[in-house]
DNA sequence: CTTGAACTGTTCGATGTCGAACAATACGAT
DNA sequence: ATCGTATTGTTCGACATCGAACAGTTCAAG
């Protein structure tokens, strides 16, 4: 069961064409994407499913909350605010929102309040139990950044954070487009 | 490469009480994560989402073959590979790939060839119209890709690279610890 | 040869997210 | 006041992915 294998990386992805690219001599290890390999938005998703998988693999047992830390971080930074702004702040839906937020104040972590000045909108917040639990998970989130960044300098980190915001910006910014 | 919005990060967990952490003045722009807003998870996951979201939409009329485009990619570069494999590749599960791949075949794009050696497996490959479809996806790629990174530094674009490719080497290595 | 473990593709029920609708409410223009 | 339009939360059916099961096959150990 064990993988016995030192992961050989850095793949040089410099193929060219597609044709006889190997025969049987890539057998070892993880099939690389050849063209796609250098397009950050495939190295984004990859990376991204693994590191997802595996923070709610490793926090199985601790509910729905781990797979949305997100949402709760967010609630708990901005507290009362509308399920509207929180959808658009997750990136999710209006629609699947509702589902979650059912959720998570079925298990005790936040609750919905009605807005003092519109009749139409909920202000979301979290209960005394829901800042106890993101609390604790934003710890464990943080231990988990730290493997997935094994090995990586701070400098390097730091520059990925903010061409991840760039990148969410330039998104965010023209949609239309 | 400045965010409009300073957004006083390195939020200290302290703010004992949920109450006027804000009156109003965050109402322009998007919220912020607060603490798990410096956590390359989290970054992660946000930008992919919007990422796959714009891919797919600008695509639309294109079938299914944009969502699929990283496996159709690995497909090119390692022709007659088995499900298996690919699965792993692509990091979804061997299951979830039957549903696709009869997809993709059923489009004319794919294509299963029983593995001349083991009778359990196919080999899967590419058609000669999925060679076509996928060279001018990722011609659509590139262009999404650079929309994604416009106005960074081609040295922060690479280093984010690096970075990523040793996070899916983390999360991929020691998957049972 | 035989046998049991491991692997391959597959099916099936469960869950999560989406898009399109909808009623209730807000609000600006007339 | 009164429209028409926008927004908010919601419901509902469609679809994607998952995990657990399964039969067929490989292969090493005995």
């Amino acid at each position: 069961m064990e993988r016995a294998k030192p992961t050989r990386k850095t793949f040089d992805a410099q193929n060219g064409e597609a044709g006889e690219v190997e025969d049987g001599a890539d057998a070892g290890r993880y099939l690389d994407a050849g063209a796609a390999e250098t397009t950050i938005a495939y190295k984004l998703r990859l990376a991204q499913i693994l590191a997802f998988r595996a923070f709610e693999e490793k926090l199985a047992e601790r509910g729905r909350a781990p797979r949305y830390l997100g949402l709760l971080a967010i609630i708990r930074s901005h507290p009362g605010q509308s399920q509207s702004r929180l959808a658009e702040a997750v990136a999710l839906r209006r629609s699947s929102l509702v589902t979650i937020l059912d959720i998570l104040t079925q298990e005790g972590l936040t609750e919905r309040r009605p807005a003092p000045g519109d009749r139409r909108s909920n202000g979301v917040w979290l209960t005394e139990k829901g800042e106890r639990v993101v609390e604790a998970l934003l710890a464990e989130s943080r231990r988990h950044d730290a493997m997935l960044t094994a090995g990586i300098g701070a400098a390097e980190i730091e520059t990925t954070l903010r061409v991840l915001d760039r990148v969410i910006a330039n998104l965010r910014g023209d949609q239309g487009t």
